[in-house]
DNA sequence: GTATATGCAAAATCTTTGCATTCCC
DNA sequence: GGGAATGCAAAGATTTTGCATATAC
């Protein structure tokens, strides 16, 4: 299965780390793979409490905190309040809809060489900053609300 | 002077959104192009109630959501809560320090066309979704943090 | 064994809301 | 004049903190 080497990699990075392997950020990493709905922290503890009784969002906060540190996910905004956050296994950017903020990956070939040329044109400009990842956003419109508004 | 036509041209634009133009508009408005030091709703709060007695918050955060919707600024994340904002009458994009939260701005000639590629990209990776504008930011090191961390 | 992580609940922040009043067009 | 914007204060969200307890290595 695919999902397990991919959950078996990242393990390894909070290894690299120096990072304790519990029970809580195991699960949290395992949703987090699993599911692609760019879940906000009570998302993320509402799914995971059921199962895992006695999770408190403090973890939950400091857990995602810390895989962000590590760059395993990544943070979006959120329209109405509050952030999301995405596993970052394949590097890909994200469609953000201005009316009802709704989020869409968007996977895209040459992530790579696109994110080493943002690197690039930012140490050019400012060569006291060392960058090390990019993080990149659309904003437009999803067909939904492009109907809707066109009503 | 550069900056007067630069608020003309912002105050042309809340026109032809039908945006009325108000004395709390005007200020946040002119604070917003003069300091590029990306603020936070209390940073233009604090500085603009000192001469502009009973502003209030809630109008801060009104006026700054209408210009982020209208395009002439953009929201930046903040390290420790909240958010900042940027006056984009330049378009340009942003180097982030993970470590003290720095925003430092890349203006970047080509930024248009960069724009316009991730705009065409996200098109054809998903047809359905309309995009009008995109937002980078790169992540690393600001000088300081670096001589810091190596130590 | 020891440093680290967790849970809990309270505190601190940040943001929105409702509504009477004011004011732009 | 009328719809829109504002100020105020209170409510609502979101996030952090402190500390005793538990646990990964």
């Amino acid at each position: 299965m695919e999902d397990t080497s991919v959950y078996d990699r990242s393990i390894a990075i909070l290894k690299q780390n120096h990072i304790r392997i519990t029970p809580q950020r195991q699960i949290i990493l395992k949703y987090l793979i699993n599911h692609h709905n760019h879940p906000s922290v009570e998302t993320i503890y509402k799914a995971l409490e059921k199962d895992f009784s006695n999770l408190s969002m403090a973890t939950v906060y400091n857990t995602l905190r810390l895989f962000e540190d590590i760059g395993i996910i990544i943070q979006l905004p959120n329209k109405d309040g509050g952030v999301r956050f995405d596993f970052f296994g394949t590097p890909h950017f994200h469609a953000i809809c201005e009316h009802c903020g709704k989020i869409i990956d968007i996977q895209y070939p040459n992530y790579n060489q696109l994110d080493h040329e943002l690197q690039d044109i930012t140490k050019k400009q400012d060569p006291d900053f060392t960058p090390s990842r990019s993080k990149v956003e659309v904003y437009g419109l999803c067909k939904q609300c492009q109907q809707k508004l066109n009503q």
